[in-house]
This record gives C-alpha cells, sequence and structure tokens, in this order.
DNA sequence: TTAGATACTTTGAATATCAAATCAAAATTT
DNA sequence: AAATTTTGATTTGATATTCAAAGTATCTAA
C-alpha cells in the first residue's frame, strides 16, 4: 500500500538522486569532458538573460566566490569568455563559445533521449490530465522555494 | 504551448537541481550539521539490509574509497560506528548511533512537510489516477536506468 | 569628493571525488 | 598444503567543489 507521500517521496529521493550520475555517466561515453557541476553552469548562462557573476551565482544557489572558481576553469579549458560590462565595469558578464554550444547539444540530446523514452513508453503524451498535474507540481515547487 | 518533453524537463532540471540545496538550508536552519552527502550516507545505511562499504558505494554510486573518506568523518564525529563482520572479515559493517537517528529524524521531518504540502495543497491524495501514473514514472526510471 | 554600496576575485579551509596502489582475508587452483 | 587469484576495504595523490571572509575596483549618493 503506497500512501501518496511515499510515491512523491520516491520520486524525489530515488530517482532524482541518482538521474546527475546518470547524466554524468552518459556525458562521458559521449565523450564530452566536463562534469554535471560545469554543465550546470553552461546551462545557466544558457538560461540567463543578462549572464552577470551575480546573476548566475543566484541562479544556481552557489556564492559568487564559488562560481568565480568554476569560470575560472571554464574559461581556461575555452568554454566561456568573459568580458566587462562596458556601461558598468563593475560588472562581468559571460558568454559561451562554440565549443560550449555543441558540449550542450550533446547533452540535451541524451535529455531528450532518456525523456522521450519515458513518453513514449508510457503514453505519456496521451495523457493530457497527467501532464497538467505535472506541470502543477513544478510550478508548485519553484513559487514555494 | 507545452509540450510533455517540456513539462517533465522542467520537473527535471528546474525542480529537482534545487531540492538538495533546499533541503541543505532547512536542515541547517534546524540545527543539524550534517552536509546534504553526509544525510545521504546515512540514509542509505538505513535502507541498505548488509550495510557493508561495497553495499553502500554502490547504492551510493559513488566508488569505495570516496566512501570510506566519508565514513571516516562521520565515525569522527559520532554518527556512525564500524565493525568487521565475524564470518567474513573483508568485511566492514556500519551501524547509526542514537546521534545519526535523531538528525535523521529532523531530515525527514522536514521531507515530510516539504511533501505535505505538495499533496495538500494541491489535493493530490484525492487524484488516484496522478499518484499511479507518478508511482509509474518511479519505477520506470529505476528500472531503466 | 568622499563614504558607502555593489560586483567581483582571492584566500584559506573543509569536503567530495576518483584512480591507482596497497593490504588483508577468503576462495580457488595447482 | 602452497601458490595464486579474487574480493573488500583503506590509503594516497590529485583535482573539484564549496563557503565565509578579506580584498579590490567601480559606481552612486550625500
Amino acid at each position: 500500500m503506497d500512501t501518496p507521500k511515499q510515491v512523491i517521496n520516491e520520486l524525489l529521493v530515488e530517482v532524482f538522486n541518482h538521474i546527475l550520475s546518470i547524466e554524468a555517466e552518459a556525458l562521458r561515453n559521449r565523450g564530452v569532458k566536463l562534469s554535471m557541476n560545469e554543465v550546470h553552469v553552461l546551462e545557466a548562462i544558457v538560461k540567463t538573460e543578462e549572464p552577470t557573476m551575480t546573476h548566475l551565482a543566484r541562479r544556481m544557489r552557489v556564492t559568487v566566490g564559488t562560481l568565480t572558481t568554476a569560470m575560472n576553469r571554464l574559461v581556461e579549458k575555452g568554454y566561456c569568455t568573459r568580458y566587462r560590462e562596458e556601461e558598468d565595469k563593475r560588472k562581468v558578464l559571460i558568454a559561451l563559445t562554440e565549443k560550449a554550444v555543441e558540449a550542450l547539444a550533446v547533452h540535451e540530446e541524451f535529455h531528450e533521449e532518456m525523456i522521450d523514452s519515458v513518453i513514449k513508453d508510457m503514453n505519456l503524451d496521451q495523457d493530457e490530465v497527467l501532464l497538467q498535474s505535472l506541470k502543477n507540481i513544478s510550478t508548485y515547487f519553484k513559487n514555494k522555494y
């Protein structure tokens, strides 16, 4: 007998704790030499309108100092470039290089495959109600925390 | 317009990437001086029948060496005890101390509160179909990866 | 123009992680 | 029974990740 609580707990703890290492392995297998952490930085850059250090750090919930060290490596390895904003020279803006865009594409590809297989195998695309519920859960978490 | 893929991706990427830092903060606020990583080790110990180093490491998807260092600290701080199995003296079995059980209870409490609020606010306990679907998704991921 | 605020980097320390080397015990082969 | 291999764990050396606190440069408001 599974209570609603148990089901959701299972999803949170068992499944999502492992998604990261699954993805990391998938990346390695596809020849991408980036940690999941580094991939997350790249993703945050893509998704942030004005990708300054402060904005990125807030989005990722790490300190700016932490992000600085991560960025040092990414610049070093040729995945990002840094430049000072002209109007306000305190700000540092980050951009992705072509190399980073390619790496993200590989990651995205795996992610899509993974999700596609869930959707297909479970016929989720035929279940409007479920999708709406998942969307609600997602929104709920984002607003609440 | 949200495709099934986008909805699930959102749930995976946006929500679950942040659950860990949300939980870590909740723990700090409640005076538990353990990292999420350490909490996960404690959880793995609870959930593993025969908690040897190898079994725990496999469950957590880290190397045994990594676990050894984590365990050194946990033993040091008084959360775990180690002992050799009598029948096969190569094996090291891990046990939780009372202190660890208490810390896990605090963590569990927050987790329950978080999930309860989702269930309650969204009336999930009245939605048999959704719950079955979530369960299926959970099972699907666990079997596939 | 100067004091405070803001944006970022640096530093120092603790954790986290892995691969490879090592060690001890158990299982297997010769 | 002795030698070898396998198994379970620890140690070592190296790199990553993280934070808080201190330091630097730039901007803003008094």
